[in-house]
DNA sequence: CCTGAATGTTAGTCATCATTAACCGGTTCG
DNA sequence: CGAACCGGTTAATGATGACTAACATTCAGG
């Protein structure tokens, strides 16, 4: 048997195709709902031809969960270094998930609802990744708040995750640019409103 | 004069065991994930016996999500005609989410992942609810900001519910009555924001 | 040309479930 | 007493679904 590409790396436009449809279908119906079947056929071949670009169905979430998780920590780590200043920092990060969340709506809801069919050894790196990325919101969020304990901190990012995340639930209420600016305004009061509280 | 109790039945001990315990396991596994046996296995029974109180897995979903849903709309209903004004009326309802959210992890997990496992007949009423429960929001945010347009009051509604229901995800990182107030202080400010844009 | 890699296909195989059947011990109450 | 539930049990039954096998087809180079 052939060795599996490494993830990130030439990704075939055939993998990625399969990668797409798969996260639409998990997204909609779960990743234990969905029918091997069902992906091939929503890529035009039929069930298990994917074995030809995965060696299974657990490994094909693994990898659209790493490749998720890579790219927000890639992301906020880039917009972070790019910034002057801690305040423009937080901006772009806040800007960056909301972009990300409108753009991939099926692979946020993937991101936080399967991460528990993923198998150990991917498991563990996806966290660790999750875990970077919250890092980088809360190493910013502590140079804007000194005083603020860190799991409070920690706590805040998470909330505004599930704030900026909430779009798949709001789809179609308004129109991308207005809800980004709701979003965006929401998050940034919402954690400006972190100062007041001790 | 009683209301009419939706749930019908009076609740057996039995049935609210079972729905417990299905509740946190769906939670970390997911319906698809979880098998009957399971179910039963952790209310001391085992398997089939389970269809001696509910017809079916799906029922028991469905009982479940309904439970829910009925719950918080109910809850929402009361604290508002309960409230003074609509500044009153609003943090009546972030408290009372939080409360729920706080007591039940594992519902408001499975509240918003599953119910594209609720059959027919029993998803269209868990929509309903939900439904009524963010018009509640609604109408409440309509009083104090008159000129937002409403698919802008529904979008932030559905975004202070990410934000208040985030808590699932950062387990531990608060004490409870911190991780209230945090939460409670979080969602006023992201919704006072929301004065400012337009 | 011939070979072999890349990609598909269809027809098994084998597990895992949800659900049903067939049985059984208690408890209620007529 | 005894019939009828109630709430359990274990053993089928039947689908579904992941994965494997065996068998094409195309196409690139040598």
């Amino acid at each position: 048997m052939t060795v599996m590409r490494s993830p990130t790396r030439v990704p075939s436009p055939r993998r990625r195709e399969i990668l797409d449809a798969a996260a639409a279908l998990f997204a909609a119906r779960g990743f234990h709902g969905t029918p091997i079947e069902e992906i091939g056929g929503a890529v035009g071949i039929s069930g298990p031809a994917l074995y030809r670009h995965f060696s299974g169905k657990e490994s094909l979430l693994s990898e659209m969960l790493l490749d998720v998780s890579q790219r927000l920590r890639d992301a906020g780590v880039e917009r972070v270094t790019r910034a002057g200043s801690a305040a423009e920092a937080l901006d772009a990060l806040i800007s960056g998930q909301i972009d990300f969340a409108l753009d991939h709506p099926a692979l946020i809801t993937v991101h936080d609802r399967e991460l528990g069919n993923v198998p150990e050894p991917a498991r563990r790196q996806i966290r660790r990744l999750q875990r970077l990325y919250v890092e980088e919101w809360v190493t910013v969020l502590t140079e804007m708040y000194p005083d603020a304990p860190p799991p409070r901190l920690r706590a805040a990012t998470h909330a505004v995750f599930g704030l900026l995340n909430s779009t798949p639930h709001s789809a179609g209420e308004l129109p991308r640019e207005a809800m980004a600016a709701l979003l965006h305004g929401m998050a940034r009061a919402a954690l400006g409103g972190l100062v007041n509280l001790d």
